[in-house]
DNA sequence: TTGCTATTTGAACGGTTGTTCAGTTAGCCT
DNA sequence: AGGCTAACTGAACAACCGTTCAAATAGCAA
């Protein structure tokens, strides 16, 4: 046997692409085999090679298909005016959680997968993840400048910000107490205490 | 040869576990080989299982570890009194920081290698999770009872300023701009908002 | 029908994996 | 000095790893 009958180059690059990171979010990157890959993908393992010209460039295409998609849709979605920073905000931390549960498997890598990234592939990501990172403490910052807001350190309220929207994919169950629109609703209003309260660190206790 | 000289069970068991934490921490579980290990140990892989019946059951031991050494610390924390709920959440974030910065490695695994984990003992680690997650929530809740908070859900509460302290380890060096008793101030800062400002569910835009 | 190219197989490469175990030595007890 | 045990080696096991490549087939164009 050789050539399938129906076979799809186009098709196949895609389905590999979707099988590898279904894997890898579920095993882990090195835990994943290139046979186990190929066997879920209905394909030997010398077939990949069409697809990619190794593992590693496997793994570094699909986090960095994640963070391009990433900046693409919140730069489409903070397209439309805002009427306020708070309002900006608002839209930030839905556009967040809908995105990250909608990836849960390509945030899991995007994540925990860095360290098994070449030192270049490992920087791209990083700055791009960066991107993002400063786009929001921007957003934070015209929000202290004409908003409104009380912030307590802007890098630090983005990091937190990120930190603890991200981490609703790792509780999120579809079937759980809470729909989406509710927990948007709850981490938003965790969100406005959090811009509204700072400037009190040197009086505390 | 085989038996070396200055040898000691007890050393080599505590040697291999700080080296396979730190092995584990900065390649991954899957991607460390016991060969490795034992090479930074400094003796032959099968010399390891003298103190670990397998290599599953030495990463178990490692998180198992880590979750009983916090849940250890934060009741021996908390057991000196409060003045206030608000008061009780400022030491916890405190702690928090202070214990995970402490542990990088450590804090690493215990969230990137759960799919590691066999069911059961996947189960254990998650339930000692849940535990310490459970503890803040209370806290949350008598703070709202009698401590004037105004949470917008303690569960999510909860579960926010645990992933927005802990992401600290993301992002800390220790040549950075700040110190850790500025991150814990600001985090301080951050919380104290977090809990303030509930509420005005229904009612926002 | 022939020829060309896209697509895939299946075997093979050298190397690594976790784990077992018979044999060897160090240090202590008698 | 002899014996016991704790500690370790080094080789071996079968299985699997990422990757390469000549050969084979499918579908299409001429």
């Amino acid at each position: 046997m050789a050539r399938k009958s129906g076979s799809d180059g186009k098709k196949t690059a895609q389905v590999l692409r979707v099988v590898a990171q279904r894997l890898f979010a579920q095993y882990g990157y090195a835990a994943v085999s290139m046979r186990q890959i190929a066997a879920e993908v209905g394909v030997q393992a010398g077939a990949l090679y069409l697809y990619t010209p190794d593992k590693q460039t496997l793994l570094f295409q699909i986090m960095d298909q994640h963070m391009d998609d990433l900046l693409a849709a919140w730069r489409l979605e903070s397209a439309t005016p805002a009427a306020s920073p708070m309002e900006r905000i608002e839209q930030f931390v839905r556009f967040h959680i809908r995105f990250h549960l909608d990836r849960v498997d390509a945030v899991f890598i995007a994540y925990m997968e860095l360290r098994n990234l070449a030192q270049d592939n490992f920087e791209k990501i990083e700055s791009k993840r960066r991107q993002y990172e400063d786009l929001l403490q921007q957003t934070l910052e015209e929000g202290r400048n004409s908003g409104g807001f009380n912030l307590c350190d802007s890098k630090l309220s983005a990091y937190a910000i990120i930190a603890m929207l991200t981490g609703v994919t790792t509780w999120y169950r579809g079937d759980g107490r809470l729909s989406v629109d509710k927990i948007e609703e709850i981490y938003l209003c965790m969100v406005r205490g959090l811009v509204s309260q700072g400037g009190k660190i040197k009086t505390q206790s």
